[in-house]
DNA sequence: AGAGTGACTATGC
DNA sequence: CGCATAGCCACTC
């Protein structure tokens, strides 16, 4: 990143979204796209969590892809990280995938209003 | 300004 | 939702 300002303008949305999560839930990317506007910037998202990474404050684990797998494992610190952290706020997780992805799901468009 | 890239999603088999 | 393809938007160089 080039943290250059101007224009972070989307990323600063993702990170409000994400940060209204409630815990022990999860959300998808596309959710978050759509909400902001940008439903084909799925990606975006995802991205906008990796530089989200240094703020701890937002809980980018609670962000997966559409069928609930930890995508973005890799990108967090440690290999388990993510899971770790998504398991004490009482969400399963089972080979990178939340269960009962479903059911948790959180879509701010709907939730948040 | 053009090309490359990515924590995605939809569609088809 | 198993695998493969294509489309997608914002960002970086």
């Amino acid at each position: 990143m080039a943290e250059k300002q101007g224009k972070k303008n989307f990323f600063e949305d993702v990170y409000e979204v994400v940060r209204l999560i409630p815990e022990g839930r999860v959300t998808s990317y596309g959710a978050i796209a759509s909400y902001l506007g940008s439903k084909g910037s799925a990606r975006m998202v995802g991205w906008a969590l990796i530089a989200s990474q240094p703020f701890t404050a937002i809980p980018a684990h609670r962000v997966v892809n559409r069928i609930g797998m930890l995508t973005g494992k890799q990108h967090f610190e440690a290999g388990n990280a993510m899971q770790e952290r998504l398991e004490k706020e009482g969400v399963k997780v089972v080979k990178d995938q939340v269960q009962d992805f479903e059911k948790l799901f959180w879509d701010p468009a709907k939730e948040l209003l």
